[in-house]
RNA sequence: GGCAAGUUUACCGAGUGGCUAGGUGUGUGGCUGCAGACCAUAAUACGGGGGUUCAAGUCCCUCACUUGCCUCCA
């Protein structure tokens, strides 16, 4: 299997720090709102790594950070009048809700900052000690000058980013260093008590606070959204690799692409920012992990209703050619000739870089391949064919179910479909149409 | 200004130098009383210009354009 890493732009083969474990962390959102749809293709994209990485035979401990302390909280806290704690939770609340909604559920551990003090206490200590970081009046800050690699990973240097900076007033003795911890400013915001006086951490010391309280100096592999790239996983591994002396931090750094919409960068001031919650009013969660399956992890992606629509479709495709299944999957393994070239190129696929396009592809190729002969297939065949099918779906985290949209009607519907099959049998068009199109206006398919 | 990712047919979107990607949409035919669904089939392609090669969407150079990052950001 090979993976793209954002450390050496290049696909390496995959190979885990302790045999069959993969320790895997990806960086969580800041709980001051709802998540957009933007959250939603990373962490659907994780997800599905995740879930392909167990599928291989790893055992996988993905951890996930909240950042429920930060600028963003706070402000909303001062504007909104909750105290930030409990506005932290309820948006941590809500986007494990709209996470669970898309099916996006391994992870193993959400580690939040606020619960991770004193590891991010005496981590900072340890890069005072060994002569990293230095305190001033407000606040303990990592000396990028003493750490020759900073830039590594997003292929930059100290001198470019001074160059075309504006030097604001600052304590710092280079403006390129970064807070490990800020003093208090104000008398109400929250604060932790430290050996520097009460503060607040800096948003990237969480993350490596908690990385090594549970993994350990290094560990397999890191995730995010691309725009985490710099600074904040630039500073990651100049603190970790500063405190530990140990090179890589991490093995494998993935990076999502962006979601635009419409081919605009989304926020706020655009108008058209998205949420979860307000997507999944309209669509069904499938739709859109599929339309975020549909394009590789690493390629940015375009938002729009005609793509999702495409989607759409495509995905009732697949759940129309599983319904022709009509097996049960048992214990017992089958083989099916007309089964192994596509199946091959699904995981194939997937081996490579986590390709879903292509895997997706492949199911495709198996449906067109077969979709006409089903009849004649043998059961152990079928049962092969529906086991992959199974395999593939849980892979991806979308359902193959056709949706029933007459669940809990069947009685009725069968009377009024009886009536419209003698209408149509004694010739009367303009009634048995008429009963179409309004159970076609009420969502209802018919299968003449 | 620096760094990065892109530019593939109507749209979405793969592509490891030679072999039909795939999907959606559209056309045509079939099945239908008609429409849809379903089945069959068809068409449209690699941003521009150079170069390497027997062979380039794929490698190299160059130009143009798009987007992102360089400030909080998945």
């Amino acid at each position: 299997m090979e993976i793209y890493s954002t450390l050496t732009r290049s696909k390496e083969d995959f190979k885990t720090i302790n045999d069959n474990r993969v320790n895997l962390f990806v960086c969580g959102p800041t709980v001051y709102d709802d998540a957009h749809i933007g959250h939603g293709r990373t962490y659907i994209s994780f997800d599905t790594i995740k879930r392909y990485l167990e599928f291989k035979g790893y055992a996988v401990f993905y951890i996930q950070n909240v950042t429920d302390i930060d600028d963003k909280i706070i402000n909303r806290s001062k504007e909104s009048g909750i105290p930030s704690d409990v506005l932290a939770r309820k948006f941590e609340k809500r986007y494990r809700e709209d996470m669970a909604k898309l099916n996006v559920n391994g992870v193993n551990l959400f580690a939040r900052a606020t619960d991770h003090m004193p590891e991010i206490l005496d981590q900072i200590q340890r890069l005072i000690d060994k002569g990293f970081a230095y305190e001033t009046e407000d606040g303990v800050y990592f000396e990028i000058d003493t750490f020759e690699e900073f830039g590594k990973l997003s292929n930059r240097n100290v001198e470019e980013l001074e160059s075309h900076r504006e030097i604001a007033e600052t304590t710092k003795k280079n403006h390129q260093d970064f807070a490990l911890w800020k003093k208090r400013e104000g008398v109400d915001e929250p604060t932790w008590p430290s050996p520097w006086g009460d503060g607040r951490p800096g948003w990237h010391i969480e993350d490596t606070a908690i990385t090594e309280f549970y993994f350990g100096e290094q560990y397999d592999v890191h995730g995010g959204g691309l725009d985490l790239i710099f600074p904040h996983h630039e500073a990651e591994i100049t603190q970790m690799e500063a405190v530990s002396g140990k090179s890589p931090m991490v093995r494998y750094w993935l990076h999502t692409g962006f979601l635009n919409v419409n081919g605009e960068k989304m926020s706020k001031s655009l108008h058209n920012f998205i949420t979860i919650r307000e997507l999944l009013e309209s669509y069904e969660p499938d739709t859109f992990r599929f339309f975020v399956l549909s394009t590789h992890y690493r390629s940015p992606i375009d938002f729009s209703k005609d793509s999702l629509h495409q989607s759409e479709r495509s995905l009732d495709r697949i759940r129309k050619y599983y319904e022709q299944l009509d097996v049960e999957v048992g214990d017992e393994d089958f083989e099916c000739d007309a089964l192994v070239p596509h199946k091959e190129e699904f995981f194939a696929s997937m081996d490579d870089d986590f390709n879903t396009p292509k895997a997706i592809a492949a199911i495709f190729g198996l449906i067109n391949d077969t979709k006409n002969d089903l009849d004649g297939f043998s059961e152990s065949d079928k049962i092969a064919i529906k086991a992959f099918m199974d395999d593939a779906a849980h892979i991806l985290g979308v359902s193959f179910e056709l949706q029933d949209v007459n669940a809990g009607s069947d009685d009725l519907l069968n009377l009024i479909s009886e009536v419209r099959s003698e209408l149509r049998a004694n010739k009367q068009y303009d009634l048995s149409d008429k009963i179409r199109d309004n159970l076609q206006a009420l969502g209802y398919e018919i299968n003449d």
